[in-house]
RNA sequence: GGGCGAAUACCAGAGUGGCCAAAUGGGGCAGACUGUAAAUCUGCUGGUUUAUACCUUCGGUGGUUCGAAUCCAUCUUCGCCCA
């Protein structure tokens, strides 16, 4: 172990060193007012095959930080940690390929100037794989009450001290080149499921507004540690087929590197989800790997891959399995149901993950009902598992070309209550 | 042997004449959670399959009263103090 450690920490001065001649780099460019676009930004998607009777896909995607395979499961780190997770568990157990950060909590805490000595976020919490920063559009929909939009941004006040702060489709862009993400949001509003349509409509528009500014932002200026950073568009519009539609033909004329489809799972019905999801991929380009955000139920997630997604994040593995919710290839446990007090099986008999032979249901519930820390992480490394687990055996199906069969097989059993 | 105090639902513990099937915690049972202000939140927790309804309950028994968990008598148990 050591020895593998040791020429890694030898390095480290001469990242530093890199990191810093970048820093000074960017600013002798700033301070000479260079207009032109100088990003040359890109990352690399080869789709590698789609469902003969479908529109599921398997794909690659390759960043500075390494390859992610299409469709994936993104676990969810807001604040710069999975939460209950270490990295350890999360890369070599939980086998994640990709892990998100959240814009808005990190530039609340610990604030951009640790993050930029750091190095980055890769650089403070040590995750040496790709990472995905949300720009905070979502909080400016979850912190409704203490935000206000306008044509510059969106004003609003920290959650944590009440203290205001703007963030404007630029800075919003800068402040993600800090943290060092591979893919970056664009700022959107992210509109809530049950909005008229005249408040959508006129969200939307606001979202591609910004949309254009950040944009352009992006491509006037380049990474701060030397690797790539994409920036994906996001799809509004909420349940109107018609603003979808015009919002995935605004994004995917960008020609970014992916694209989104966020404003989903909140609020409206679950048809409506996938009626929205196959009307923007209809429109987004088929070359390049599409986001949907904030999705899902293991249910909603091969749903959302049968019709064409490659990528999703979800708190609802960790969230849910903090609170004592387990998902698995039979079925949906609550672990505090009195059932399991004296089932002593294994967590999960088809569980990848080490938790699930090492632990049993009916310790499980004794951790839950005894309120311990080790009942949450048990949960959350489990739960996380099987999300990713779920995505990559997705992607098994659609190579072999037979997804289709085996999502009908997995979507029974994914919904059954134990 | 004497004195004082206490006994309330699974546990702890409010309540000292009607607004009490009885506060509040804990425990228990179930539910919610979807780009994380969440190790959080919501129900239920005497019985009657529904109930703004009825029945049974506040250590036991007997009383006072239109009405008692609450007042009186007595018994039982427990705690503390004095011998």
């Amino acid at each position: 172990m050591e020895a593998i450690q040791k020429p890694t920490l030898l390095f480290l001065p001469s990242i530093l060193l890199i990191i810093a001649k970048k820093s000074l780099t960017l600013q002798a460019i700033f301070s000479q007012g260079v207009l032109y676009p100088i990003n040359n930004d890109y990352m690399d998607f080869t789709l590698q095959h789609t469902n003969s009777e479908g529109c599921a896909r398997a794909g690659k995607i390759t960043t500075d930080h390494g390859e992610i395979l299409t469709p994936i499961f993104m676990p969810v780190g807001t604040v710069g940690a999975v939460k209950a997770v270490h990295m350890r568990e999360l890369r070599d157990d939980i086998k994640a390929q990709i892990i998100l950060g959240n814009t808005y909590h990190l530039y609340l805490r610990p604030g951009l100037e640790i993050l930029q000595r750091a190095g980055g976020l890769h650089g403070f919490n040590g995750w040496e794989r790709p990472i995905l920063t949300d720009s905070g559009g979502f909080q400016v929909f979850s912190l409704s009450g203490i935000r206000k939009l306008t044509d510059e941004g969106v004003h609003f006040r920290s959650h944590i001290d009440g203290s205001k702060h703007l963030f404007t489709p630029e800075n919003n862009v800068d402040t993600q080149r800090i943290i060092g993400s591979d893919i970056m949001m664009a700022l959107d509003e992210c509109t809530p499921g049950n909005a008229d349509y005249t408040y959508a409509k006129k969200s939307l528009a606001l979202t591609q507004r910004w949309l254009e500014r950040g944009w352009k932002h992006y491509k006037e200026t380049e990474g701060l540690y030397g690797y790539r950073q994409a920036y994906f568009p996001i799809v509004q519009g909420c349940v109107y087929p018609d603003l979808r539609r015009d919002a995935a033909r605004h994004v995917a004329d960008l020609g970014a590197d992916g694209n989104a489809i966020g404003g989903l799972a909140v609020g409206e019905p679950t048809e409506k989800m996938y009626e929205m999801i196959e009307v923007v991929n209809e429109i987004l380009p088929a070359d390049k790997p599409r986001y949907l955000m904030g999705v899902g139920t293991p249910a909603n997630i091969l749903e959302g891959i049968d019709r064409g997604v490659d990528m999703f994040d979800c708190v609802m593995p960790t969230r849910n399995g903090r609170n004592g919710m387990v998902f698995t290839s039979r079925g949906i446990m609550n672990m505090r149901n009195r059932k399991w007090a004296d089932d002593f099986s294994p967590l999960d008999e088809e569980g990848t993950s080490f938790v699930d032979t090492a632990y049993s249901k009916a310790y499980l519930r004794h951790l839950f009902i005894a309120d311990e820390i080790l009942a949450m992480q048990i949960a959350s490394i489990h739960n996380l598992a099987f999300y990713v687990w779920l995505s990559q055996e997705a992607r098994r199906h659609i190579l072999d070309d037979t997804f289709t069969s085996w999502k009908r097989e997995m979507m029974e059993r994914v919904t059954t209550r134990l």
